[in-house]
DNA sequence: AAGGTCTCCTGAGGGC
DNA sequence: TGCCCTCAGGAGACCT
């Protein structure tokens, strides 16, 4: 479940089932969940079997649990990953099953296209060093909202790209990315170089709000494929004001939404609150 | 440095 | 019913 508040909604269920727990038994049923490990599945079993997890963490959209060792299992959902605790023994798509010393359910990973993976990070419990190049995300409590600005500030693109960008701003995919530019009434190719502090101010924030209020929603779920660890899905899609929402009027002016191919994915803005402006990027 | 293109996969849905 | 095409919330590698 890609973007950051799907992904913190996975957190938190791991919080509530997985941290406390020592692992009695890991089995890796396809290799490619586990592929950014080099040293390889056999390895990753060997390093995991009989650790505790003292917490589950995230930034933007990567997970990572923290073991006993100071080490930790750093995760990423890729686009269909999901953690499931029990009954999920019948997928055709569980990938990684964990089992414990307790006799509490099994937590499985499980991903039907196997963009995402699962990889042991040595030293990582606080901060894995792996995902070091990755930006704070704006829900972290330390967010400097001032340096997000200079680096969005910095870039020579296009602001929806610099939005994608997970060092400029992390968690933000093309959900979030696509509703904070129409909150913000900007169009995606808008110059990064020539906008105010504030302009840029305003996008980050209205990405920010956005996705706090996807989170109190449960995030956004369109299919089952975007589920907490219960399998429950959330209803942030009933407020989306712009993504998938083409031919649809603007929520703010009527004007129908437009569909646009960028960056070899889609893109939905209005096209009269979010006109493109003169000096686009891009 | 930036950006275009391609790749890794599986499955759903539309058109014919 | 089946087949082919397009699309999907990510991200890293490669090339220009």
């Amino acid at each position: 479940m890609p973007e950051l508040p799907e992904v913190e909604v996975v957190r938190r269920g791991l919080d509530d089932h997985l941290v406390g727990r020592t692992l009695g038994g890991v089995e890796v049923l396809n290799l490619r969940a586990v592929r950014r490990h080099v040293a390889g599945p056999a390895d990753f079993t060997a390093l995991l079997l009989g650790r505790t997890v003292t917490a589950a963490r995230r930034r933007g959209k990567y997970l990572w649990f923290a073991l006993d060792d100071g080490d930790a299992v750093i995760a990423h959902l890729g686009m269909s990953g999901q953690f499931r605790v029990g009954s999920t023994v019948d997928s055709p798509h569980l990938r990684v099953r964990f089992s414990f010393h307790d006799d509490g359910p099994e937590v499985h990973f499980v991903d039907q296209r196997t963009f995402g993976g699962l990889a042991y990070s040595h030293g990582g419990a606080e901060l894995p060093p792996e995902i070091a190049h990755i930006a704070q995300d704006p829900l972290e409590e330390t967010f400097d909202l001032g340096a997000a600005i200079a680096r969005l500030r910095a870039k020579n693109t296009g602001l929806k790209r610099a939005l994608l960008d997970q060092t400029v701003v992390s968690g933000i995919g093309n959900i979030y990315a696509d509703e904070a530019l129409w909150r913000a009434k900007l169009h995606y190719a808008r110059a990064t170089a020539t906008m105010t502090k504030s302009q840029a101010a305003t996008v980050i924030t209205e990405a920010s709000i956005v996705m706090r209020e996807a989170l109190l929603a449960g995030g956004t779920s369109f299919d089952a494929l975007y589920v907490s660890v219960n399998g429950e899905s959330g209803y942030f899609d009933r407020s989306l004001n712009a993504y998938g929402q083409a031919g649809k009027p603007c929520p703010r002016c009527g004007t129908p939404i437009v569909r646009e191919a960028f960056m070899n994915r889609s893109s939905s803005r209005c096209p009269a609150c979010q006109p493109r402006p003169r000096n686009a990027h891009a």
